[in-house]
DNA sequence: TTCGTTGCAAAAGGTTTGCATACCA
DNA sequence: TGGTATGCAAACCTTTTGCAACGAA
């Protein structure tokens, strides 16, 4: 079991000050663009395609910093590896992902939420935090290769 | 936790023949005594400390064979390091892990169960796994440090 | 000028694999 | 005896870190 560090999620007020630089612009932009999971690693890639001379770890923090603010969904592939999705709003939303084509779609987690606010009442436990993995195939891959 | 679903790894009806060995016997035994999620080098220590010469490689084979024949639990702590806890029935279940002391305990996930069945249908989704990780702090390390 | 940011190379760390040896059945 | 299982070392991979150079504000 590794301990968990502290981390006062309530930074004392400071601004983190972010600078707006090429390469960050290069990451969201390309994130941004993704409808799909994906890794870093793909995403250094893809940004490589682009012609964007970004370096891994600088998207390796990028990603880091997304994830902190609260920006991008983080799910692991079965390999452990990270995989992002930028978020569209605040709402945190979970994903039925595809094991034949890799493809993902957002579902309603409602149910799982309200168990999860339950279960902190009969537990005792506070800061509840959760993180749900979906995955299946999907009728097309399903379907007969014909 | 995995939904352990049938393994269609083109199984052709072999029988794997599993050899009980001294080190395999350890592994489980050692295993079978944490109440509380290990990881493969934590075990591998543990069976170090209890004089048990086993090599990290064959705690590694063991677990993983464990996870296949789905005689445990398996979750990632937040490091994305594996955690391993022996499955008392043949049922799949879901622990509420605490971020302070580590200690886990079960839950009854019978409404996400039923959720992702639900979740099934609707989406046309098949061979539905998910797995969920749930944290919180417990009461007794929420209160205070008296 | 300042100090956050970048990127290369190297370090970490967990997990897997190659391969010769040991051993259960 | 024959095919498993073991274990060491090395390989793999993803992610992080050290540190000098860079550049936004």
């Amino acid at each position: 079991m590794t301990d968990t560090e502290e981390r006062p999620k309530g930074a004392r007020g400071r601004a983190p000050a972010l600078r707006r630089t090429r390469q960050r612009r290069a990451v969201l932009d390309t994130l941004g663009r993704c409808r799909e999971f994906v890794s870093a690693q793909e995403l250094h890639a893809l940004l490589a395609d682009s012609g964007s001379t970004v370096g891994l770890t600088t998207v390796y923090r990028t990603l880091r910093e997304l994830d902190r603010a609260g920006l991008v969904d983080v799910v692991r592939d079965d390999g452990g590896e990270r995989m992002y999705l930028r978020r569209p709003a605040g709402e945190h939303r979970h994903h039925l992902i595809c094991r034949g084509c890799g493809r993902s779609r957002p579902v309603d987690s409602e149910p799982v939420e309200e168990w999860a606010a339950r279960l902190a009442e009969i537990t005792g436990f506070t800061q509840l935090q959760h993180t749900l993995e979906l995955s299946g195939v999907c009728a097309r891959c399903a379907a007969p290769p014909s």
